[in-house]
DNA sequence: TATATATTGTTGT
DNA sequence: ACAACAATATATA
């Protein structure tokens, strides 16, 4: 069983889709593409809970991809909220490239609960995205992590 | 400060 | 086999 669903945040519309009662995808998107689903509402429970608090509760989630990009969501879903690391030093402790560490980032098919966003460049804030048109978002959420975390 | 160029590992064609 | 890429180190002015 397929479900779509889409969850009006506070910065955008986020898609969601949800494979056999697991969270396969979770994207931006510019319009409400799909109404609410009751299957859906523990993501939407979730989402609302991260958006105020910025805590995600990372528990089911099932992404698809290469060995290599699994290796990758795996060790980004450890990094602090609040706190960021470069591609390079990803890279240093993967035994991989900086650039291959983008290249799984930007095929991230869960936004937000893989936490791409903080996985920035060593000298600016990196893409986001493929690209570096919605890096408003990306600084948005570490902005939102930062301030809802204490030190 | 800024531009240029080489090097880099994974992915898609 | 090859080009693209969400990077980075180094060199030059």
């Amino acid at each position: 069983m397929i479900i779509n669903t889409t969850y009006r945040s506070p910065i955008g519309y986020l898609n969601i889709t949800i494979l056999e009662q697991v969270l396969t995808n979770l994207n931006w998107s510019a319009e409400q593409t799909f109404t609410s689903h009751d299957h859906a509402s523990h993501i939407h429970h979730a989402l609302d809970n991260y958006f105020h608090t910025a805590d995600l509760n990372q528990d089911i989630f099932k992404p698809q991809g290469s060995t290599f990009q699994r290796k990758v969501w795996q060790r980004m879903i450890t990094i602090p909220k609040g706190s960021t690391i470069s591609y390079g030093q990803l890279a240093k402790e993967l035994n991989t490239s900086a650039r291959a560490i983008g290249q799984a980032c930007k095929s991230n098919p869960i936004l937000l609960f893989i936490p791409c966003h903080r996985v920035v460049a060593k000298t600016h804030l990196g893409g986001y995205i493929s690209g570096t048109d919605h890096l408003d978002k990306k600084e948005w959420l570490l902005d939102h992590e930062q301030s809802n975390t204490e030190i």
